[in-house]
RNA sequence: GGGGCGUUAGCUCAGCUGGUAGAGCAGCGGACUUUUAAUCCGUUUGUCGUGGGUUCGAUCCCCGCACGCCCUACCA
């Protein structure tokens, strides 16, 4: 850049180039300084005393009469979301927190000064309105104005009032203007709200308790996932975010709570996709005494409480195919689950190693050296079953080799005592009766540090604490993990995890 | 990681076989005392994601990159 360049370029910020590039914000910024000027340009002394939904909910069935026989004084608070200006009479439409309501600001009603300034307020300011219920000719309940202020300047615009906001992008990265605009967004997480609401009711009526345990872990554990990493300074220790509570909500099991669970966040350094975030959220429930079928009856249970709380109903609509969560949900093996959705195997080709290894590599999926028959047969399942169990199903008796923390089966060791929920062929819901075997799990723990060591990154590590705690004895114990965003996903019928996590992690805007 | 599609005004989108951009909304000015996507008249706004290439000339054609969405892979 040459001198002359430099002498001719301006000042440089975000803030200004950001005022030559918009000329709306610009506008609205003016706007601020006049108000600054005149005074207080944000107040906070206005304190209304109605809701907007309330309000419809109360009066829309009264007439004029009954308001002029009896006025009805309010005062609301929102986002101005829609502005008509027509002379002397003008509308305005505000949004609070539990709805939209109708301003009449007309000049016979408010002084001289509040009138012009109303003119020139614009969409997205915070207004609180002073004035009595009435209903406009069309009969929509409205608050005639006596009294209007601007609490709240906004420097930017809303979106297009029709078409409103569509952009996925933004409406992930700036979810307030998504809240601000989108019913359906809203509506979606406020669905959320009663849906962990509803767990939350359901575990603490069933004498669970709820317990808070490390995010930050020393040893990542009770799941097959890759890890964040972090360093703390003080201890000068490597530590990592959690991938699962298990190990730590054992160990409580162990101490005497038999009945504890604990619905907060995972962490796993993997890959993004429609239902897969780097950090989500699971319920994780522990119950002493115990098995796997209980957990079944009891996650059915408590899935359906959570559909009813959000949406009244257990019979839900998925992409527009019906979800029926009132009945007791299905239970098959794995290959059971392979002969119902992919019948063109045989039984004997179902316990033929040789065969699955070969038609697995056919779907494309990764070589599988050490996988023994159970390994096998739970990927094929994967390839050919999975995705079509849309109506909630349980697939029981996972193989012991890919269950390091689960209960063997007292009938065939090689099989244990675990259970995957899935509803519109996704997993929803993992359980199992707990190992509690002190030296099975340390045995368990090698085979997963051999693996590990063989260059399996996701194979979990030798917790000897964990083995200490199980060395003093764990009773006999059901464990689960409901995936909360997945199942907010079908409750929501909402196509992407992203939809139904407020601020979905995105890569750094550019 | 692989594949597909996309990126144009604050928002929603047009833009023909290449001639450096338009509409509606929003904004600004005006009219209007029951509108509700108010209406009517006038009017402002763009590094056409980014860097190269081809061309007399690129929003348009070619290549790279960035970002996004979807599919796919790992995974819950």
């Amino acid at each position: 850049m040459t001198a002359e360049n430099n002498e001719i370029t301006p000042i440089d910020g975000n803030e200004h180039s950001e005022l030559r590039q918009n000329h709306v914000i610009a506008e609205r910024r003016e706007k601020l300084k006049s108000i600054r000027e005149q005074g207080i340009a944000f107040p906070n002394d206005f304190k209304p005393d109605a809701l907007a939904a309330k309000l419809h909910a109360e009066f829309s069935g009264m007439e004029n009469e009954t308001f002029d026989a009896k006025p009805v004084p309010v005062k609301v608070a929102g986002r101005m979301m829609l502005k008509r200006v027509m002379g002397k009479a003008s509308f305005a439409t505000i949004q609070d927190n539990s709805g939209r309501i109708q301003l009449f600001v007309g000049s016979s009603n408010i002084d001289e000064a509040s009138y012009e300034a109303f003119k020139h307020w614009d969409s997205g300011d915070i207004l609180g309105a002073t004035g009595y219920l009435f209903k406009t000719k069309t009969g929509e309940l409205s608050v005639k104005v006596t009294e209007l202020r601007l609490l709240t300047k906004s420097l930017r615009p809303l979106p297009e009032k029709f078409h409103g906001l569509t952009d996925q992008e933004v409406k992930y990265r700036q979810r307030y203007v998504d809240l601000m605009v989108n019913e359906e967004t809203r509506a979606t997480f406020v669905a959320r709200s009663k849906v962990v609401a509803a767990i939350r009711n359901f575990m603490l009526q069933n004498e669970f308790m709820e317990v808070e345990t490390p995010m930050l872990h020393p040893i990542p554990g009770g799941a097959s996932a890759k890890p964040f990493m972090t360093h703390h300074n003080a201890l000068d220790m490597q530590m990592f975010l959690r991938i699962a509570p298990e190990l730590y909500l054992k160990r409580l099991v162990v101490g005497g709570f038999e009945r504890v669970f604990e619905m907060n966040r995972n962490f796993r350094n993997e890959g993004l996709s429609v239902r897969h975030n780097p950090e989500f959220t699971m319920m994780e429930f522990y119950a002493a005494y115990t098995d796997y079928h209980w957990l079944m009856d009891f996650t059915e249970q408590c899935i359906r409480a959570a559909a009813i709380a959000a949406r009244g109903t257990a019979t839900l609509i998925y992409d527009g195919r019906e979800v029926d969560l009132s009945k007791p949900f299905e239970r098959l093996t794995i290959v059971g689950a392979i002969q119902k959705y992919a019948p063109q195997y045989s039984l004997s080709q179902l316990n033929d190693c040789a065969f699955l290894r070969a038609e697995i590599l056919k779907h494309g999926t990764k070589p599988f050296d050490h996988a023994g028959l159970g390994a096998l047969q739970l990927a094929l399942f994967e390839e050919t079953a999975e995705s079509q169990l849309w109506q909630p199903t349980y697939i029981i008796d996972y193989p012991v080799e890919v269950s390091p923390l689960a209960r063997a089966s007292d009938k065939n060791p090689e099989i244990t005592e675990r259970f995957e929920l899935f509803i519109t062929g996704r997993e929803i819901a993992n359980g199992f009766s707990e190992l509690n075997d002190a030296e099975d799990q340390a045995a368990r723990f090698n085979a997963q540090m051999k693996a590990k060591e063989a260059g399996d990154a996701e194979a979990m590590y030798y917790d000897a604490d964990f083995i200490r705690a199980l060395e003093y004895g764990m009773p006999p114990t059901g464990g689960c993990g409901i995936g909360i965003d997945r199942l907010v996903m079908l409750i929501t019928d909402s196509p992407s995890i992203r939809d139904v996590i407020l601020f979905p992690h995105m890569r750094a805007e550019a």
